[in-house]
DNA sequence: GCGTTCAATGTACCT
DNA sequence: ACAGGTACATTGAACGCG
């Protein structure tokens, strides 16, 4: 019978010596099936040297100790663009390649082998043209031969599945959790702290809180999260920082109390796979902290924050119960419902997310061919790695294997020396995805370049300015072809979006989504100029980087031309006087000239610059500020200061009043001097970016978190370690604490006056001559000078 | 012995 | 474990100075 289904997931597993790929789904009638494919391509290839003869090599692997070889046959290829003659070894047993190759590369006439590192469900994926988050057909039979499998029907495939146009997501299960776990003192450890709460939710609308009340044991909160795991069998399990972490917890636990943490399709345990997964047989564990990586705007990455950005929920609609409160909280019985309604607010917010990046997700996973569970967790480079597979794949291209290149730097994009201070009416000019168009253009690809010792191919090649390197001009590079299929993806969804409100949750969907193609479109620069890249080519790079800067200077060049002032420029961007009909007789010049489209991307009433580069703030034409590079975008300096800053560059910005920006600093002083600054403005926040023994020069956020390890607090690479300045003698390092550790009373609120405030707010001041000594200085009786009420209004 | 200078270190940002 | 370009704070050794 015919199959129409949805591929959720996929795994491969070899049964009594049968290899199989079992294909997850869901059918279009809705059930949830298991399609079992015993048909799989499994094959490496050994590339000849060229002054040998393939044939002879076809008759050694017949000959030699290769019992598991099906089939060998003799192929053309290519290889970085240039043809090859290899011989396409096919083993009945996918297992043995990796062996099989490492082996022939022995062999004389051998050159390499290649494709023997393709896992083999990726390996069927790609072959078969089939898509993780898509539909496809398949005629297969129904078997009933199912132990320990939990679908509504399995099915052995009769042939291959064939994609399907059919682009709707069918209505999935989803189930959302988070736990709580005891510790008196220091991070929690499975060996030794048990789980106190399990909160869960489902999109139909459930909620459920297993906890240790009443001295249960969290084996039974264990059982029973698991049975209703199985009893609701989700399609999707999210958490967030479940991969490698509670997962983990979860099962140690329950191997503490004979537990089996089964909550897959597949009567198994959790695994750890590529990337660092976590993998659930039949399921997709969906881990929320992977996507909030695309939030740059969020600077502490937890949940909280992740779903106060989104505006799932808002932190000032709820109690944060710190992890060093937890105990406390739990151990006082009339405490203990605020830290259940914490959990269970936190899995709300899991809920909250999911709805909001799960579209995004499936479309990553669908256009990057990498299952659903895998896409999150791989970085930018690994997701067009795959791309770029699936496409080279149909050209004959082959995989080259990742080799440790040495890293050699080249010269980036350029910026322009702002002309500083306060600029009216000017336009930001962007080039639109500059470096994909101009590896379009030029035809910047792996498979195209021409290094400086090969011959002038026939039909020309481009040669770039400053660096001189060569590309072919025909055929097509892959990343011609790549490239120009992502961004036509990227301006269809921003044509769906302009029939969207702003501010309606769809389109901030739309929005990441769209920005998500965005960074993988761009990051295929990036990529290939990544020495970790299968596809590294330095010169590819190098290229797109010199037909930039020699873009920006041409574009610079032809603004001064029509006598439009250029205020500043960064990459693939310039700042100009906004002259309406100048400025679009500029767009077309340099879109007949350069071949580029360039488009106003902000237009700003007034503009702000210092004499740094990549630091400024302009006033749109809505009222709203765009602030670039400052401290107030800055993650690492404290609330106040950020908030200060603001305010200045609103009051210098909007009303232009220096002499009201210097009372409102002076004021600001006044009360943080008084204590009247809230205490989690004081927070200073920064990355612990390598262990803290490995530091050569001794640094606030490191000795912060040494003494939150001294208290037993797990601290690792990656960490961002929250801390304030409290007083004391000595280097700054010697005055810090946790902000945990530490009151108010503790605070030096000198520092914060005399570093943070009034260097975030002499930053812009200092243009129009007020100097640091006078935001410090002038002390007027406080009852004649306003208060910040009087700046700002009460709320 | 103590303050000043300056390269190095470290982090976060921009495109 | 996508690139290079940039700003800035702090550290700590070198330097200057009786």
């Amino acid at each position: 019978m015919k199959i129409t289904f949805w591929l959720l997931d996929l795994n491969y597993e070899k049964k009594a010596d049968q290899p199989e790929i079992r294909l997850w789904g869901i059918s279009s009638s809705g059930e949830r099936i298991l399609i079992i494919d015993r048909n799989l391509p499994s094959y490496f290839y050994a590339v000849v040297n060229e002054d040998t003869e393939p044939t002879k090599l076809l008759e050694e692997i017949r000959n030699g100790d290769f019992p598991s070889v099906k089939k060998v046959e003799v192929v053309e290829r290519k290889f970085f663009g240039k043809p090859v003659k290899a011989v396409k070894v096919y083993c009945g047993d996918p297992d043995v390649i990796a062996e099989y190759a490492k082996e022939l590369r022995k062999f004389e006439g051998v050159k390499d082998c290649f494709e023997d590192d393709i896992r083999h469900a990726m390996r069927y994926l790609i072959d078969n043209n089939i898509q993780p988050c898509g539909w496809h057909e398949v005629e297969a039979t129904e078997t009933t031969d199912s132990p320990n499998i939990k679908v509504d029907k399995l099915y052995l495939a009769k042939a291959t599945p064939k994609l399907v146009e059919k682009t709707e997501t069918p209505k999935l299960r989803v189930l959302g959790f988070s736990t709580i776990y005891y510790s008196q003192e220091g991070s929690p450890k499975p060996e030794r702290n048990p789980i106190v709460i399990i909160s869960t939710a489902t999109n139909c609308g459930d909620q459920e809180q297993f906890s240790a009340d009443e001295d249960r044991k969290d084996k039974h909160v264990l059982e029973d999260f698991i049975d209703y795991v199985q009893q609701f069998d989700p399609d999707i399990i999210v958490g967030y920082s479940v991969n490698g972490q509670h997962w983990q917890y979860l099962q140690e636990r329950c191997k503490e109390s004979g537990l089996h943490l089964f909550v897959d399709r597949g009567q198994t345990e959790p695994r750890t796979s590529v990337y660092s997964h976590t993998s659930l047989t039949g399921r997709v564990n969906l881990d929320l902290a992977d996507y909030v990586e695309e939030f740059q705007e969020i600077k502490v990455k937890t949940l909280e924050n992740f779903a106060d950005f989104l505006g799932v929920m808002k932190i000032e609609n709820r109690t944060i119960i710190e992890d060093i409160d937890i105990a406390g909280y739990w151990n006082d019985k009339a405490k203990r419902e605020t830290l259940k309604k914490f959990s269970l607010d936190n899995t709300c917010c899991i809920m909250g997310i999911t709805e909001a990046v799960l579209g995004f997700a499936i479309q990553l996973s669908n256009l990057v061919g990498l299952p659903l569970d895998h896409v999150g967790t791989a970085a930018a480079g690994f997701r067009v790695e795959w791309f770029l597979i699936k496409k080279t794949h149909r050209i004959g291209e082959l995989v080259p294997k990742r080799i440790d290149q040495p890293y050699r730097p080249y010269a980036g994009g350029l910026v322009l020396k702002p002309i500083p201070g306060l600029h009216d009416n000017i336009a930001a000019l962007d080039f639109k995805s500059m470096y994909p168009n101009l590896m379009i253009t030029y035809n910047l690809s792996p498979d195209t370049y021409v290094s400086p010792t090969e011959s002038m191919p026939a039909g020309g090649v481009y040669e770039t300015p400053e660096v001189g390197h060569k590309f072919r001009k025909e055929p097509p590079g892959f990343y011609k072809e790549v490239l120009t299929y992502l961004i036509k993806v990227r301006s269809e969804i921003r044509a769906k979006m302009k029939k969207l409100s702003p501010t309606s949750p769809e389109y901030r969907v739309l929005d990441s989504r769209q920005k998500a193609i965005k960074v993988i479109t761009n990051a295929t620069y990036g990529y290939a100029g990544w020495t970790g890249a299968r596809w590294y080519v330095k010169p590819v790079a190098e290229a797109a980087a010199a037909y930039g800067r020699h873009t920006i200077q041409s574009a610079v060049q032809m603004a001064e031309k029509e006598e439009l002032k250029v205020v500043y420029g960064d990459t693939d961007s310039i700042f100009l006087e906004n002259d309406k009909q100048k400025v679009e007789k500029l767009e077309k010049d340099i879109m007949d000239k350069l071949k580029l489209e360039i488009a106003p991307d902000k237009v700003y009433t007034r503009i702000f610059f210092t004499e740094a580069k990549k630091r400024y703030a302009g006033l749109l034409q809505d009222g709203r500020l765009d602030i670039v590079g400052l401290e107030v975008v800055r993650g690492d300096w404290a609330g106040i200061a950020k908030t200060v800053q603001e305010k200045v560059l609103e009051i210098i910005l909007k009303e232009q009043s220096q002499k009201k920006a210097l009372e409102y600093v002076q004021q600001v002083i006044r009360e943080l001097r008084q204590e009247h600054v809230p205490y989690s403005d004081l927070i200073i926040w920064k990355t612990l970016t390598k262990k803290a023994e490995e530091y050569e020069v001794n640094a606030s956020h490191v000795e912060a978190a040494k003494m939150l390890k001294a208290k037993g607090w797990e601290m690792s690479v990656g960490d961002k370690i929250g801390y304030v300045i409290v007083t004391g003698t000595g280097r700054l390092y010697e005055r810090v604490k946790p902000y945990v550790l530490a009151t108010y009373d503790n605070v030096d609120l000198e520092y914060y006056v005399t570093k943070q405030i009034i260097p975030a707010a002499a930053r812009i001041l200092e243009s129009f001559g007020i100097t640091e000594e006078q935001l410090l200085a002038a002390k007027p009786n406080p009852k004649e000078t306003k208060t910040l009420t009087d700046f700002f209004g009460s709320r």
